[in-house]
DNA sequence: TATGAATGAGTGTTCATTCAT
DNA sequence: GATGAATGAACACTCATTCAT
């Protein structure tokens, strides 16, 4: 039973982490040091590795964002944590793969939606209504407020090799650009830094 | 003479546009109304003729974004065709494909750095630091600056499908939801609405 | 024990039966109800339970044939008996499987010749020559008979499909048309129809 | 496009002469002395080999059993050119082959039912009820005669291995004893031996 | 310049078989 | 005896590539 925890784990680093989103069950047995027969003995097919692995992967993911939703942190906690979980993110090639494999069949998609998180975001446009009245923040819909968090949070690790090559960084500089741009992203929503204590 | 350029248009359009990264020869030699082995003939391989494409496709953007720099406009002005060069990509697919395929090979991207590109990201560094003095624009590093306009401009391309099924937004909505993001992104900047005329 | 017994019967089934002459392991343990693998535990392999089952098969089938010729029934009863014996057959597909498997490996077949066959056979070989003599029957070699009612009897089991297919038959009519024949096989040899008692 | 050709009667002769009913991709390749690449390059498919030559094969034999019924030959000469179809086949495993493949598509042997067939049939009803009447033929019906005389003449093929064992026969003797078998099928019809002429 | 034919390397998949428990 | 896990060999099939014309 461990050993098909190993295959899929070493799927999802293999395809989200490594960025190998073609990787061939070849590949993958090889990284898991296992035959490459035993990936169909315990998911009959590459194509339903992929969708146990992407379904795991992005419940995971719906799971953190729900629970960052939910908490009974300030909105600029929420706010905090929604940054985090984009600008650190497990699997940086995750949305890559998203929209590579989405291309294809875009109805996949629909399965990834969890029942609660219309109602979270329901509650959480109510709480951003009352935070633009207080002036806590400019007025903006909630989509557009999102979005632009997971853009400046996930962008700069999807398009990695441009921004290096453009501004000439090595992995070292690139790491301390990522670095500032935590409290970046808080101070163009809030024109303030994060207070942390 | 023609159907070499016919050959690499064709590649461009089904890699960068309709997004099918994986395309084979044969579909990309359908596409064209093409025999397969002239991909070969014309391209020797087809590495090659990837390589070829993404070549021109790289250099045609980056031929843009200076041309967007050199011009004798004024700072904001700048500021809004960067952001246009990014919202409304001729090539919805490309930075994804540059992406996954240079997860490959790193070090290809190198030969996409234009020799006067340098020259004319220090001279809009300069305009740049007299703009944060002047007030016009908070303080904020040019590379910072550059990467939000990208994130902000190209990933909802990229994540289009995880944020339709987030948000439930059909294809209508979300073209409405995207026309909505050059103002959004220019107020990010200048707190201020862009001055149309 | 009488797991092996059960895979064995199995088997059996599945090959001569159902006609399915290509089941893997895997369909046959299903079908028994165990694990794979005892199969080799039992059999060595898949080859060896095959040999065995058609050893046992072919065996009881000659046991037959042997008693029809050994009993102290009259001459017309044992050509009764012999027709019964290819008509009814309890492995429709036996035959079939026997023609596919021995085109590999025709050497097998000397196995299934029972030490006492040629001496009935000789025996049966003289009764038909008094038969002859009487007339009850015309001239005809024991070989040349003993396959025209092979033939007869069994050919219409292989044949079913082509034979539904050219007179246009449903499984009802053909059954029926099945039903008609023993009489006529009888018929062609003894140019009467079957005295029942 | 002759190697076309090439691989289609090497399948031929591999399914329905040599018994290879399992034949694989890779015995065809080598026995045409191609490439395996090619079959698919070819016929895309192994089923669409099987299918393509399946076809071919059934409408030649088809086209032969219309032919006889088709001419205006007399009653006996029918009779005689049918028998010499089916004792001396060119394909002797094709109806084995159709046995096993058939068990698990039924429904693919109605492909096969050419649309003169049934008026074909239809007339030779009639003709057998005039000879019926004229005494030349005991009372039958032509589906009963046509299985009889296909049963008599296929099986000796399709069982040659367990005959030639049961009667202890060598190649030779089992030639010579196919020999008399035309003959002997059509004194079991008439009650007289073939005129020839 | 263009094409149909041909090939080798590699892919996902199946299966009989073995092994440790 | 019995089983789940694991493996190697084989299979149909795909694809980029080459070659003769």
């Amino acid at each position: 039973m461990q050993t098909e925890e190993l295959i899929k784990e070493t799927a999802k680093n293999v395809f989200f982490q490594k960025g190998h989103l073609r990787a061939t069950t070849q590949e993958i047995a090889d990284e898991a040091g296992v035959n490459r027969a035993l990936i169909h003995y315990y998911f009959r097919s590459r194509n339903q590795l992929f969708d146990t692995v992407l379904q795991e992967t992005m419940s995971e993911l719906m799971g953190r964002i729900i629970g960052v939703f939910k908490s009974e942190a300030t909105f600029k906690q929420k706010i905090c944590s929604f940054i985090d979980l984009f600008i650190t993110s497990q699997y940086p090639y995750l949305q890559t793969f998203i929209v590579t494999e989405m291309v294809k069949d875009p109805e996949k998609m629909k399965l990834f939606h969890p029942k609660d998180l219309d109602e979270v975001l329901t509650s959480f446009r109510k709480q951003l209504a009352v935070e633009v009245r207080k002036g806590t923040i400019a007025p903006v819909s909630m989509e557009q407020l999102i979005v632009n968090i997971m853009s400046l949070g996930s962008y700069p690790y999807l398009a990695k090799p441009i921004i290096q090559t453009v501004f000439i960084l090595d992995d070292q500089a690139y790491e301390n650009f990522l670095k500032e741009r935590k409290n970046l992203i808080y101070r163009s929503i809030f024109n303030e830094d994060i207070q942390e204590e």
